[in-house]
DNA sequence: CTGAAAGCGCTAACAA
DNA sequence: TTGTTAGCGCTTTCAG
């Protein structure tokens, strides 16, 4: 290009790049946009991020690419991130551990600019995030808090509490708890995914002095089969639970198809509740009673944390509290009599 | 590292690509080892790519992200390209002219060493796609067959004719269809997607001799709130359809609500059918009859047509077609009377 | 079996 | 206002 327009690679590169404090005249920058387009010319990024040293790409790691609240936080992510002119690398775990730890690795390797995490396994992961942020490679965690990262929480405890409040106040004194967190393929017991959640449940059946068999928590895995059978089990209960709520929207889809399969109605003879509130939850029938987690903003504002610290890295860590509230639809209702 | 194992750079270089046909001491390989470990190296894959000229990373351009039918796509590509040792770089574009042109132009500076394509706008990104074939990226495209392309092609015509035949059969004569494939935020009408599903219909209104009033195809939007109202205008139909089909099982969903909402039974009053059987198809109420899609085997084979190519970039185009399948489930039956 | 050296495509001091 | 030059971190011939 610096040939055909008859100048120098460095002023090509000031022309195209819009360098600030270069002053080019009127005709050159014209000669070289001319030679660049005639020539089709394109950058090649990866030398550009070589030599500039950052390649103006987010990595986003989620841990579940089924769930649609995930996709969600994608979006928000990639919207903000493009409004900004960062690109997005989405890696999705599927609450694989190995899965995890080599998508960490990767985006490590690939030098992105900075990470937004919503990991599961924390703990074995510590050497991992330590090794990331020794490469300058600031993060975001969503989820739970860490002492010194940038983290942004999803208030579901608060959430949790609404919900159940609700349920008491319609008269449920037996709660069950479809609890899909665990890694199918793991062994690692350590997820952390929806420990507030279930903090939050043993509280209120603490306060309210709730039914509190052991068996009214159903842990599973993450997938709708595996919800379906804890349901099956929490059907099975006796006395039958009258309300069930799940840990969030997408395995509470499943939850009310297996109590409708099993003769029953919701919400009248069972209610149910989920977190999240996927663009779904409201198009079902019945629409959904559940936790709003917006989780669009949530993306957005990961985005806007990182970008933050990418360009202050001293600041101290911001930890964020995002708001959730609880959505009233039709799946939950008084228990009969 | 090089000089904390006493060696060069060349020899640090062979011994962590385990480069085939180098034959190195083990003394000097397990030193090798230990520098690197010790000092935490990570390769720079930047400066890898930018030697080798190859990122092994292919760009992966989805319609719309709120559909899961795409993510399962999604997830086939990269499991896939995991196991082969590719990463994914994963961009929706919403079904956006503006934003598909710009997915393009970043995956073709970053250096994708091919892409997968489901693109809505062929016509209007010819030129782009012909500037990364000059680019000698390998492109792959999912949906309709372009004639020197590798394409991967859904039978959604065969499926759509299959579930308007059962219908039929049950009954129906007059039929909707919430077209919803329309680029909102795009004044271009070149959408391709959803044409075969349009023609397979108008074939079968043409053979079976059913109604075909121009209103029973009803174009809309990408999200539920269009189909919603879509499906309001089908409702308002007078005589009103007996059954609604919808061009994907996302908004299928929606469909499914509007008509409860409005008094109607499912499948007594109205039969509903989608396509690409979404995971969540089997767990509403009624569980929806579907034309399935086998999505995750579309991206992984996909991948393989990429991979394919990459390795002999003389191959001819090939052109996969695949299979659907009606999935009959509870959301159809005979009409009433 | 190992090392020296060239260079991938670009940017940014520094000179002119 | 423009050009010269030195790398970014790695791979890979080619010689030793």
């Amino acid at each position: 290009v610096a040939r055909r327009a008859g100048v120098s690679q460095t002023t090509v590169s000031f022309v195209l790049n819009r360098t600030p404090n270069a002053r080019i005249s009127e005709d050159v920058r014209r000669r070289v946009w001319e030679a660049a387009h005639s020539l089709d010319y394109e950058p090649n990024a990866v030398a550009q991020s070589l030599r500039r040293r950052s390649t103006h790409i987010i990595g986003l790691v989620i841990p579940d690419a089924s769930n649609p609240h995930f996709w969600q936080i994608a979006r928000g992510v990639e919207r903000r991130a493009a409004d900004l002119g960062y690109s997005v690398w989405l890696t999705s775990t599927d609450l694989n551990f190995e899965r995890e730890r080599r998508a960490l690795a990767s985006l490590r390797q690939q030098r992105v600019d900075g990470l937004i995490l919503q990991v599961q396994f924390p703990v074995t992961l510590l050497r991992e995030i330590e090794a990331i942020r020794a490469h300058g490679q600031p993060i975001v965690r969503i989820g739970r808090p860490s002492p010194d990262l940038d983290c942004l929480i999803l208030d579901y405890g608060a959430g949790c509490i609404e919900l159940l409040d609700h349920l008491v106040a319609l008269g449920h004194r037996r709660i069950g708890f479809v609890f899909g967190t665990t890694a199918p393929n793991s062994l690692r017991p350590e997820v952390e995914l929806g420990q507030d959640r279930l903090e939050a449940y043993r509280q209120a059946v603490e306060r309210h002095g709730l039914d509190r068999d052991a068996d009214l928590v159903q842990p599973c895995g993450p997938e709708p089969e595996h919800a379906r059978q804890a349901t099956g089990c929490l059907l099975a209960l006796r006395p039958r639970p009258t309300a069930i709520i799940a840990i969030n929207d997408y395995l509470a889809i499943t939850v009310m198809r297996t109590v409708i399969e099993a003769g029953l109605h919701v919400p009248g003879d069972l209610s149910i509740g989920g977190f999240d509130d996927i663009p779904l939850a409201q198009y079902l029938t019945p629409a959904l009673t559940t936790v709003r987690a917006n989780a669009e903003t949530v993306g957005e504002k990961a985005v806007d944390l990182l970008l933050a610290r990418l360009k202050d890295p001293g600041l101290s860590p911001q930890h964020l509290l995002m708001p959730t509230s609880l959505v009233v639809r039709e799946s939950t209702e008084a228990p009969p009599h």
